[in-house]
RNA sequence: GCCCCUGUAGCUCAGUCUGGAUAGAGCGACUGCCUUCUAGAUUUAGAAGAUGAAGAAAGCAGUAGGUCGCAGGUUCGAAUCCUGUCGGGGGCACCA
C-alpha cells in the first residue's frame, strides 16, 4: 500500500515539475501523529523550500494532479496545512496485516538482511575471582538481545563471553591468597572471599609492589602462581554458569584473555615490525596523539603486557578464525577511548576489517549518589541478590492472586515474571545513557514493565482457550477505532525490528512492545471478544497481537506465559 | 586542564542522529470503571469492602502537572542544527 502511495505521489510531482526517485519519495513519507489524519504523509516543506513556493500551496497544487480518483486500497486523499494526508483501506490493510502475521509467525519481522554473515557479540565478560555484579548485568542483557536483533535479520551470531581472567589484579588475588587466605573459606563460598580478599589488598598499598611480581611470575609460567590462577576461574566460572542458567542466556563461546597469552609476543614483534611502537618512560606504547587518542600502552615497563595488547592478539586471533563481517563489543562507556585506541591501532597495522569492528557502549549503573560503582572499594551490588530479591516478590504477587499453585509452577512462574522486570528494566532505558541505580525499578510489575507485557500475554492467551468458536475468517463491514490502532501497531513491528538492528538499540523493541501491550489492554478493554459479533475476527486479531509480542519479547530475551 | 556523554512534568525517562502537524509515556497525586449494604428510584447519594472468580484490575478511562538548563544565532519553522555559558556523569600511561 506504501508502493501504491509512491506511485501515486510520483507522477503527481511529475506534473508539478519535480522528479523525484522512489527511493527519496518513500524516506519522506512519514506516519501521521493521529488516525484522524490519515494512514502516511507526505510533508512538502523541504520541495516547496528548493522551488521558493509556500509549502501549504505546493501541497494544494500537487494534490490537484492526482488524477487517479481514490479507490481501491486507498481510499482518500487530503490536505492538511503542508501535508497530504492519504487514507488506506481499512478493511484491506487488516486482512493483509493479519494473514501475513499469522502465516510467518515467529518470522514475521524478520529479514534475510545478513545474508548469512557471521557476527561475534562479545558481552557480559565477567572478571574471574570476582563476584558477577551489576556492572556486568547491563553487558549481559543488552549484548544478548543485541545478539537476537542481528540474528532477526538475517545474520550468523557468535555469542562470545570473553572473561576477565587475566592481568594485574589476579597478581593482586594471589599476593592476598597467599597472605591472608584460607582453603575452608575459600571452598564455603568462593567468590566472595575471594571479593573479601581483593578489597583488603586493594586498602594495603604494602603489598602492590608484592602484587605486580607475582603477576610476572604468572606470565612468565610459574606453576604455583598458575595453580592458583586456575582455582579461581574453575571456581568462578561454576557460579557465572550458575547464573546464566537462571538468566537463560546461552554462549556460543567462552573465551577470556588468557587464551591470548601466546599471540600477545607476536602482537608485539608485529608491531614493532610496522614500526608503531615507541620507548615512553620505560613503557612500550603506540603514539595516538595525531588522532587525538593519547597513548596506547602496550607494554609495561616490568615486561608484562595489558588489556589492550590482549584485545589486539584477540581480535587479530578471531578474525583468522572466524572471518566475521562484524564484530560488536559490548561493553561499558567508560571504555571508550580504550576501543577507539585499539581500532586505530588496528587500522594502523593494515587490517581492513577494524572499521568492522563496534563499540557499542551503555551507560553505567550509578549508585543512589550518582556515582560509578567500584568493586575494588568493596561497593559493588551482587547480581544473585538482585535476582533473588526480585524472584521472592515475584512469588508474593503470584501467591496473591492465585493459592492453588503447585509449588514448581510458582517457581517457573516467579522466575519468568523476575527476569522480565530485571531485563525489561534495563533494556528500556537508551544504551548509553547512565542509570541510577534503585532496586525498586525491579519490583514494579505495573505501567512501564516487563512484567505488564507478560501480563497482557496471558491475557490474550487466556481469551483463547476460554473461546470455543470456531475460526470464520471475516472481517466486519466497519472497524472499530482501536482495532485499527491496533493493527496498526501491528504491522509497525518489521521496521520497529530494522531500525534496532540500525541503531543496536533494544530499547526500540522494548519501547514498541510496551506500546503494542497498550493498544491491545485499551482494546480489549472496549471491545469484547466472546459473544460479539465480531468474534472470529478479533479471535484473528488477538492471536496476531500475540504472536507480535513474542516474537519482540524473544528479541528482548525474554519468554512469555501462558498463565501468569 | 583536555576529550566524550548528559540536562525535557514532583520523580524516572521517550522524542534529538534525519528540524515540521497540539512536546509524549510510566511512577506518584486526585476522580471514575469492580463487589456489598443503606437510602433513593431506569441516568442518584452515602458508607464499607475487597474478591477464588474470570472474557485475568499486574488492567482501562479522565483531571492536574512543561520558560524542553540558560543566553544568543541559523531557518518560513528549533526540544532537535550552530556558538557561548552553567550544572551532573565518565575518561585521560603501566587497572580492566
Amino acid at each position: 500500500m506504501k508502493k501504491r502511495v509512491i506511485t501515486i505521489l510520483k507522477n503527481a510531482l511529475k506534473e508539478v515539475g519535480i522528479s523525484l526517485t522512489e527511493k527519496q519519495i518513500q524516506e519522506r513519507i512519514e506516519l501521521p501523529p493521529t488516525l484522524k489524519m490519515g494512514d502516511y504523509s507526505f510533508p512538502c516543506h523541504f520541495i516547496a523550500n528548493k522551488i521558493n513556493k509556500k509549502p501549504e500551496q505546493l501541497a494544494l497544487e500537487i494534490s490537484k494532479k492526482i488524477k487517479e480518483t481514490p479507490k481501491g486500497d486507498i481510499e482518500n486523499i487530503q490536505v492538511i496545512g503542508p501535508y497530504i494526508n492519504f487514507f488506506v483501506n481499512r478493511k484491506d490493510f487488516t486482512k493483509n496485516v493479519l494473514t501475513d502475521i499469522i502465516k510467518k509467525k515467529e518470522k514475521f519481522g524478520s529479514t534475510s538482511l545478513g545474508h548469512k554473515q557471521k557476527i561475534i557479540v562479545e558481552f557480559s565478560s565477567p572478571n574471574i575471582a570476582k563476584p558477577f555484579g551489576i556492572g556486568h548485568l547491563r553487558s549481559t542483557i543488552i549484548g544478548n538481545s543485541i545478539g537476537n536483533i542481528c540474528s532477526f535479520q538475517g545474520f550468523k551470531i557468535i555469542k562470545m563471553n570473553y572473561l576477565g581472567d587475566w592481568g594485574t589484579q589476579f597478581g593482586k588475588m594471589i599476593c592476598g591468597y597467599k597472605n591472608f587466605g584460607k582453603e575452608e573459606k575459600l571452598k564455603k563460598d568462593p567468590i566472595k572471599y575471594l571479593l573479601k580478599i581483593y578489597v583488603k589488598i586493594n586498602k594495603n598499598k604494602k603489598y602492590e609492589e608484592e602484587s605486580r611480581s607475582y603477576f610476572k611470575k604468572l606470565e612468565n609460567g610459574n606453576k604455583e602462581c598458575f595453580l592458583l590462577w586456575k582455582k579461581f576461574k574453575e571456581l568462578s566460572l561454576k557460579e557465572f554458569k550458575k547464573i546464566y542458567e537462571k538468566l537463560g542466556i546461552i554462549f556460543n563461546v567462552y573465551s577470556g584473555e588468557s587464551m591470548y597469552n601466546k599471540e600477545m609476543k607476536s602482537v608485539v614483534k608485529e608491531l614493532q615490525q610496522k614500526k608503531l611502537l615507541r620507548k615512553s618512560r620505560g613503557a612500550l606504547v603506540v603514539d595516538l596523539k595525531k588522532y587525538n587518542l593519547g597513548f596506547c600502552l602496550i607494554q609495561k615497563t616490568d615486561g608484562t603486557t595489558l588489556y589492550a595488547t590482549r584485545d589486539l592478539a584477540s581480535a587479530i586471533t578471531r578474525h583468522k578464525k572466524y572471518n566475521f563481517s562484524k564484530m560488536i563489543y559490548e561493553v561499558g562507556q567508560e571504555q571508550k577511548l580504550h576501543f577507539q585506541q585499539i581500532f586505530k591501532v588496528l587500522n594502523l597495522m593494515g587490517y581492513s576489517w577494524a572499521k568492522e569492528c563496534i563499540h557499542a557502549n551503555h551507560g553505567l549503573y550509578l549508585d543512589k549518589d550518582g556515582k560509578k560503582f567500584s568493586t575494588r572499594k568493596g561497593k559493588t551490588i551482587f547480581m544473585e541478590d538482585i535476582l533473588n530479591n526480585t524472584i521472592s516478590f515475584a512469588k508474593k504477587e503470584i501467591s496473591k492472586r492465585e493459592e492453588k499453585i503447585s509449588k514448581k509452577e510458582l517457581e517457573h512462574r516467579a522466575l519468568k515474571v523476575a527476569l522480565a522486570a530485571i531485563f525489561y528494566g534495563d533494556l528500556k532505558n537508551t544504551r548509553t545513557q547512565n542509570i541510577v541505580f534503585n532496586p525498586k525499578k525491579f519490583t514494579s510489575f505495573e505501567g512501564d514493565t516487563g512484567p505488564y507485557l507478560l501480563y497482557s500475554y496471558a491475557r490474550a492467551n487466556s481469551i483463547l482457550k476460554k473461546c470455543k468458536c470456531k475460526e470464520r475468517k471475516i472481517l466486519p463491514n466497519k472497524l472499530e477505532k482501536l482495532e485499527f490502532s491496533l493493527i496498526k501497531k501491528l504491522s509497525q513491528f518489521p521496521s520497529s525490528a530494522l531500525e534496532a538492528y540500525n541503531n543496536l538499540s533494544p530499547a526500540h523493541i522494548a519501547h514498541y512492545a510496551f506500546e503494542l501491550a497498550q493498544d491491545f489492554n485499551e482494546f480489549y478493554d472496549q471491545c469484547h471478544v466472546i459473544d460479539s459479533k465480531e468474534e472470529s475476527f478479533r479471535l484473528e486479531l488477538v492471536k496476531a497481537f500475540m504472536i507480535v509480542l513474542k516474537n519482540s519479547l524473544n528479541l528482548l530475551g525474554l519468554e512469555p506465559l501462558e498463565r501468569m
